[in-house]
RNA sequence: CGGGGUGUAGCGCAGUUUGGUAGCGCGUCUCGUUCGGGACGAGAAGGUCGCAGGUUCAAAUCCUGUCACCCCGACCA
């Protein structure tokens, strides 16, 4: 039998556990860490790990479903996978390397080393394996919602960076890239699904370029809801609306040149003891960061492995395979060197260098200037410099010896006849995008920056499992062909932090209708009083009945506690029982998002609907 | 992993310099007076001072080690 009406819930404060403080620990800081606390809604455990109480459930409760309409919609089927899996099962993908120490590793009795999930791509995979063959079931699109472990090597801000978090994780399953069925529809679906999550969480998110995958075009997206506290730093175009993660960020054209400018003047070295940080420095010697180069050194990650592996001798290149060890990204000071462009650019991945390595090769560390990639020993070292760092001009750089910097350093004087060969040097765009740079889509925009909370993520994988874990289907001419795969993740707790983040005053939390634990807090002045007692009852049921979810604050508590606890717990809507209002026909009603006004008497008969209005606001 | 900081009652803190029977505020419980924005009075409960060694007649306090947590950075498909 289905219910013709949909019925709301309501709970009495007392009943519950809603433990509110005056003060916070002393260890949270962020504002949804405090409020999220101090309203009674989460404790800690330990080191970003959280107990989610009575209040914080409701809330995971109310993302949860939504996220959950939301894929259901766009044709996803909901599943639920183990949250530990054997280790055995990354041997094909070798993700255990990338994740490293984040991968939460537990030794079972028999002594088999199993994971605590990070994400469920080799879970799923595996599983597929064993019930896909044929490309009449793509495409498929199966999503959990989920505990995920990662071993973050330093949790913070409460909820925003957690060991032990909430998430919602789908995968989906093609044939095909473009066109119906294929992985860009589903991607796409997953676009408007999100959008659509967020923008009825009430908050308010940018999806921002991320990561120009395999596949190419804009392979990856992030939803970040736009706040200054966050973690990320986003930069966005506002002429054309490109927005990206900083790392991401690409940067429009930039002039540069090694040539012209005015001529250089003599180098002089300026002892700079125990001073490598380049704001230290140029504070030292009068400049600006911006007139300085900063050299940071990569190094070949494949090549420095097999010297690992072989235990060759890096001190005798005449020993070593042909081929470049180390990368020299050349920077302005202000500006910060980019790993990933760094790859593109070199064309090999690269990882920082050792720094015992490039002490025994020479190099002062933190002290390196351009000029060191004369001293490469011959096809070992790449340089590649940063339009902005590559202009003619007087320089402060490193003086190549320990405790020593350089003025007037010059390009065409101190490096030569290197900088024509592009063998040994070459500009590129090999850092992260500032505030104000060039916009790569739209000529003479300055790109802006921002910060974000990262709720979401949505990734074209592409055949990367397929392939590692040999995840095929036959097509309809026989042919066995790799699966192509898309996924996409929601921060569930982290989406609720983000939400305190955004909406909250001093006073405490003010959730939107669609996530707040109840809809309607009716606070009880004197709950002993049967007239009080009867007029909350006849509201909240009428309330239940018209499917809003109530919370009766029956406590036998003074009235100031009764609403400083009200503003903390920050339900839209509170409808507060008293004699004052009742000897006058009615009740106090009034919206959390209202600070200054004060409440207002409405008569009992009205007082549903005015909920119910505020509610659909 | 590097740098900094903190561990004393449920929460916030003092006491540690100079070793000598464990304190304050909030909260909790009881009684009374109160009752529309964190009341008042009287009384009560609650702490192996993170843990383990050591020094000492005596350790929250001094020494050594260790663990946990927080902040900044590195890291974060």
């Amino acid at each position: 039998m289905i219910s013709a009406t949909r019925h709301g819930e309501s709970h009495a404060w007392s009943r519950s556990l809603i433990p509110t403080t005056r003060e916070a620990p002393n260890d949270a800081e962020t504002p949804s860490h405090v409020l999220l606390h101090r309203a009674g809604y989460i404790r800690q455990v330990g080191a970003g790990i959280y107990d989610y109480l009575p209040l914080a459930t409701r809330v995971l409760r109310k993302i949860s479903g939504i996220v959950r309409e939301e894929m259901d919609a766009a044709g996803a089927s909901e599943m639920l996978m183990p949250a530990l899996e054997p280790f055995e099962l990354f041997e094909g993908t070798r993700r255990h390397e990338d994740y490293g120490d984040n991968l939460f590793r537990v030794k079972d009795r028999k002594g088999r080393l199993n994971a605590l999930a990070p994400t469920h791509e080799e879970v799923i995979t595996h599983l597929l394996i064993g019930c896909l063959s044929s490309y009449k079931a793509l495409p498929l699109a199966l999503y959990q919602v989920q505990t995920k472990f990662r071993d973050e090597a330093r949790p913070r801000a409460g909820l925003l960076r957690c060991r032990e978090f909430l998430m919602k994780d789908a995968y989906s399953f093609h044939t095909h890239v473009e066109g119906p069925g294929g992985l860009n529809e589903t991607y796409d679906a997953m676009h408007r699904a999100y959008t659509n999550i967020f923008r009825r969480c009430g908050l308010d998110f940018s999806a921002v370029e991320a990561e120009s995958g395999p596949i190419g075009g804009s392979a990856s997206h992030e939803f970040m809801v736009n706040c200054p506290s966050g973690e990320d730093t986003i930069l966005r175009c506002p002429v054309s609306g490109y927005a990206a993660n900083v790392e991401k960020c690409e940067i429009g054209a930039r002039e540069s040149s090694f040539e012209g400018g005015p001529p250089a003047g003599e180098l002089t070295v300026v002892p700079t003891p125990g001073l490598p940080a380049i704001d230290d420095v140029a504070r030292f010697m009068g400049v600006k960061p911006s007139e300085m180069l900063k050299v940071v050194v990569f190094q070949n990650k494949s090549f420095a492995a097999r010297i690992r592996q072989e235990k060759l001798d890096p001190r005798r290149p005449e020993s070593l395979p042909p081929g470049v060890m180390f990368v020299l990204a050349v920077v302005r000071g202000d500006h910060d060197a980019n790993e990933g462009k760094i790859k593109s650019a070199a064309g090999f991945a690269v990882e920082m260098a050792d720094a015992a390595l490039m002490e025994a090769l020479g190099f002062a560390t933190g002290f390196i200037s351009p000029a060191s990639v004369r001293n490469d020993p011959g096809g070992r070292f790449l340089m590649l410099v940063d339009h902005d760092a590559a202009r003619p001009g007087a320089w402060v750089t490193g003086a190549d010896s320990r405790d020593h910097h350089v003025k007037g350093f010059s390009w065409k004087t101190h490096v030569g006849e290197a900088l024509a060969d592009a063998s040994r040097v070459r500009v590129a765009e090999i850092r992260n995008a500032a505030e104000g740079d060039p916009s790569p889509r739209s000529p003479g925009a300055r790109l802006v920056a921002g910060r974000g909370i990262e709720v979401g993520h949505i990734f074209k994988l592409g055949t990367k499992y397929s392939d590692a874990m040999g995840l095929t289907v036959l097509d309809p001419g026989q042919k066995r062909v790799p699966v192509i795969m898309g996924c996409y993740g929601i921060g569930i707790s982290r989406t609720m932090a983000a939400c305190v983040e955004m909406s909250h005053d001093a006073d405490g939390i003010i959730w939107p209708a669609a996530v707040a634990p109840y809809h309607v807090l009716i606070v009880v002045m004197k709950p002993d009083d049967p007239r009080q007692k009867e007029a909350a009852g006849t509201i909240a049921c009428s309330l239940v009945g018209r499917g809003v979810d109530v919370l009766i604050d029956d406590r036998d508590e003074r009235p100031g506690v009764k609403f400083k606890d009200a503003d903390l717990v920050g339900i839209p809507v509170r409808v507060t029982i008293g004699d004052k209002a009742l000897d006058a026909g009615g009740v106090e009603f009034k919206r959390r998002k209202d600070t200054q006004t004060k409440g207002e008497v409405v008569p009992l008969a009205e007082a549903v609907d005015r909920c119910l209005a505020a509610i659909g606001e």
